[in-house]
DNA sequence: TCTGGGGTCCTAGGACCC
DNA sequence: TCTGGGGTCCTAGGACCC
């Protein structure tokens, strides 16, 4: 069996680019949230030495002497270009797994296919998803997922026509630091090469029982799929999410409770968005704060707290989430920290069909909030984003999002249609 | 001055039960 | 002297991914 990898080339970056063709050629970034750090480069600005995760102002001078061109992250535009790549490799392939916003484990159409048929399929893939979409994309086969992504790191590398391929045999394994392996983090890198393990190849060698012992069963699956025995297939998309996450730094610390609160409710507002979109509700919420840890005068003790409440009743509703979060931040905020972020999770999902009745709530009230979160979401959906939303959010805060260099969302806004 | 956000899986240990 | 044993469920924390 062969898997295939496609994975965009600097997606962001790349996806800035379609819009802009004055940007082919030079370096490009791509910021997170807040203009924080840095999240995409183009090739270029890979070789000018910036680093991914780079805080932004420390590569500021570096960016003006090589002009370098600077974006805020513009998530509308991405999701909509990975939608159409994804698209078209769903269209030529028999199945697929979409793997992240860029990325996609594939399996041709083909069965008993050749290995030249396949790079033949990867290479004519490629072609197609760049002309139809301007998105480039590179390719790697395997015979289990963990080669076909190391095979992509190659396709990126060294490949002319963006395909790769490996076995478990291929002599490149000796050049590959294990850091490139799908599965192996700063822990896991470090405890490796405690023992002598450095290269893919080496790793390759080591006993299975003794890595079972040291890093179980994800360490011997690790090392199986590295040897070339498939333990992980395509996995079918999820139709429910297990917990959901709104969380944000804020560009200015925040100190007072207000705000802190305001915030909070923010977070929960879009919370609930996303719950009523999924046609979920939580049966609990988590409320977490984090005191700025680039302040070394913060007791480190403080650096994250969290405190979490089961609903008296599942719930999607935005101000009863509204409710629940100001009343966890008001418990966990101390005055005298400098709050630097702030987030909220839902937990114990289920899905919004199977009501859960409670004596003492009233039925016609809990149908009516239902009604209301319907007209509200239509509302926002149609003319804008927080059109309509709770007095608890407030109005334009100082700690609030910055973002001071998004391109226009093309595909999905008339108003940000591109000029030419 | 300025340092991202959103997920999943696995494991160890405690609570609880029979 | 000597203090069961095994199962399940839940949670917190750690590891990883993009």
């Amino acid at each position: 069996m062969t898997y295939l990898l496609a994975d965009a080339n600097n997606f962001y970056a790349s996806c800035e680019r379609v819009f802009n063709p004055k940007l082919r050629g030079r370096p490009i970034v791509v910021l997170s949230n807040n203009d924080g750090c840095v999240v995409a480069r183009s090739n270029e600005a890979k070789a000018l030495g910036i680093p991914m995760g780079e805080p932004f102002f420390k590569i500021k001078a570096l960016v003006k002497a090589q002009q370098v061109e600077v974006f805020s992250s513009n998530y509308t535009l991405y999701a909509d270009m990975s939608a159409r790549v994804m698209n078209i490799l769903q269209a030529h392939c028999a199945e697929t797994e979409v793997y992240s916003i860029d990325e996609a484990f594939l399996q041709p159409n083909r069965y008993g296919a050749t290995l030249a048929e396949n790079l033949d399929f990867a290479s004519t893939l490629r072609q197609t998803v760049l002309q139809c979409t301007g998105i480039p994309i590179s390719v790697g086969l395997a015979n289990t997922k963990t080669l076909a992504k190391l095979a992509n790191h190659l396709a990126k590398k060294r490949s002319p026509n963006g395909t790769y391929h490996l076995e478990a045999s291929s002599p490149e394994l000796a050049e590959l630091p294990i850091e490139e392996l799908w599965g192996v983090g700063a822990a896991y890198q470090q405890r490796l090469a405690g023992v002598g393990v450095r290269t893919v190849a080496e790793l390759a060698k080591v006993p299975e029982t003794w890595m079972q012992k040291e890093f179980g069963v994800v360490g011997l699956r690790l090392l199986k799929e590295v040897k070339g025995q498939a333990c992980y297939g395509l996995e079918p998309p999820v139709e429910s999410r297990k917990s959901i996450v709104v969380s944000r730094s804020f560009a200015k610390d925040v100190q007072e409770l207000p705000a802190l609160s305001e915030a909070v409710a923010r977070y929960a507002t879009r919370l609930g968005e996303k719950l009523r979109h999924y046609e979920q509700q939580a049966e609990a919420i988590t409320v977490f704060v984090w005191a700025n840890r680039f302040k070394p005068s913060e007791q480190a003790a403080l650096q994250c707290s969290a405190l979490s409440v089961e609903l008296p009743l599942a719930s999607s509703n935005t101000n009863e989430l509204i409710h629940w979060a100001r009343l966890l931040v008001s418990r966990l905020y101390q005055s005298g920290v400098r709050y630097k972020k702030a987030g909220i999770m839902a937990t114990a999902l289920r899905p919004q069909t199977s009501v859960q009745m409670n004596l003492f709530v009233d039925e016609g009230a809990s149908l009516r909030s239902a009604q209301l979160m319907q007209t509200l979401d239509g509302i926002n959906r149609k003319m804008g984003r927080n059109t309509v939303y709770f007095a608890a959010c407030g109005n334009k805060p100082e700690w609030g999002p910055k973002a001071e260099r998004r391109s226009g969302r093309f595909t999905t806004r008339w108003g940000e249609l591109m000029r030419v």
